[in-house]
DNA sequence: GTCGCGATGTATCGCGGCGATACATCGTTA
DNA sequence: TAACGATGTATCGCCGCGATACATCGCGAC
């Protein structure tokens, strides 16, 4: 599930572990906490083991005015390579039930404009079903349990019974719009956005920075 | 905060492992997936050695209609000992910043009933004030980055925004209801149980929060 | 003019908890 | 009577979190 969303982001641009986190942190922030160094590191070693990504490194040689004083061990940039975007199109296509979970959902979802049509629909519909299940446990439990729980139990079961309907309306309309054949979601009213029914990464992406610096802001 | 959550069902009544899955999986439904097995049994062993809890012997309280004809080992039923029961007060207290994460915050919620209102007070501000940092995030990336980022990423922003919204505003009723005196939570009038249709933001005036002149309305 | 401090950066370790799996009994249904 | 799903206890591998360590850099305080 990180390996879908590293080579993702790596997809977009090259990137050092501390900015990959930090712009993971932001993209999937509405879905999962912060990752982890102790999740990031083994898996940025274990797809370069693989061979999806590469070490490009960032040191730039050409200095010659300030040698290597201290060993100097620099930014490792990362960028993902030909097999990884092949691996990227296959996580993104895999669509078994794990993701309709919260976490894969919401990676699936971040990427969305990378993956295809139907494959968007059965993923947004697989997860409204997940959460229609989840939904309806709550109003049964709130039906039938009512009396046997405490009011804050209930308060609780009430609070995700709202949340897991809201949900649900949200999908609904994702699902609407996606077969109404407009790609990317509704209130993208003055956005120009329209550029991209193909997946192909040939166009330069909106999210290229002009200038070579790499500082965040 | 499994063995919060463990403690606190078993201080209502003694039960077996399954049961406690179940209960356990109802109970915070809200909050967090159900718990595995592969969690509760090494758990259940971790606080039957720290004497938090016992087995008893699985015999249901004097009935002789189903006599046992296959007494294979049959289900461990647990109890809480009464140091179990000074361990959850201990725990109950323990608020710290850890206390405000999306599950430990549920667990604590759970068991409400049985926490001090300054507790609850404590508990339910950290999360609120968290969730309103959360819900800045959103809004700062909606803000200063809405042309950088694709239109699904964009959405998912607005689904997160709008989901710390409402529990913020769900968290300061809770908290005034506190402040009140009133000790459970309101809507105490049942029978109404399905999810609210409303949608948009409510003509409630509420507390009148500190609209930060954003454009948002 | 240097000192501390927070941001940037890479990396490891322990361990809590998940998902899969195995195995056994029971009641219901085909 | 066989199949099936619910009830029940238990273990194993592994993913990912949180804490921690260590190093450099820019910046403001003193």
């Amino acid at each position: 599930m990180l390996d879908l969303a590293i080579l993702g982001l790596l997809h977009e641009s090259p990137m050092h572990g501390y900015e990959l986190r930090k712009q993971l942190s932001t993209k999937l922030g509405a879905i999962r906490a912060a990752i982890s160094y102790g999740s990031l590191y083994p898996t940025l070693r274990r797809l370069q083991t693989a061979g999806w990504i590469t070490e490009a490194g960032e040191t730039p040689a050409g200095d010659a005015d300030v040698p290597p004083l201290t060993s100097r061990r620099g930014r490792v940039v990362y960028k993902i390579t030909a097999e990884g975007k092949e691996r990227f199109q296959d996580l993104l296509a895999q669509v078994g039930p794990e993701a309709y979970e919260d976490a894969a959902f919401g990676v699936h979802f971040a990427f969305f404009s990378r993956t295809d049509v139907d494959i968007r629909l059965r993923i947004l519909e697989g997860r409204r079903r997940k959460v229609e299940e989840r939904r309806e446990g709550f109003r049964e439990v709130l039906a039938r349990a009512a009396e046997r729980l405490d009011a804050y139990t209930l308060e609780l079961q009430r609070h995700g019974l709202d949340a897991a309907d809201r949900e649900v309306r949200w999908l609904e309309e994702l699902i609407a719009n996606e077969r109404s054949g407009r790609t990317p979601p509704p209130r993208g009213a003055e956005g120009e956005l329209r550029a991209s029914p193909r997946t192909t990464d040939s166009a330069r992406p909106l999210t290229a920075r002009p200038g070579p610096d790499d500082s965040a802001e």
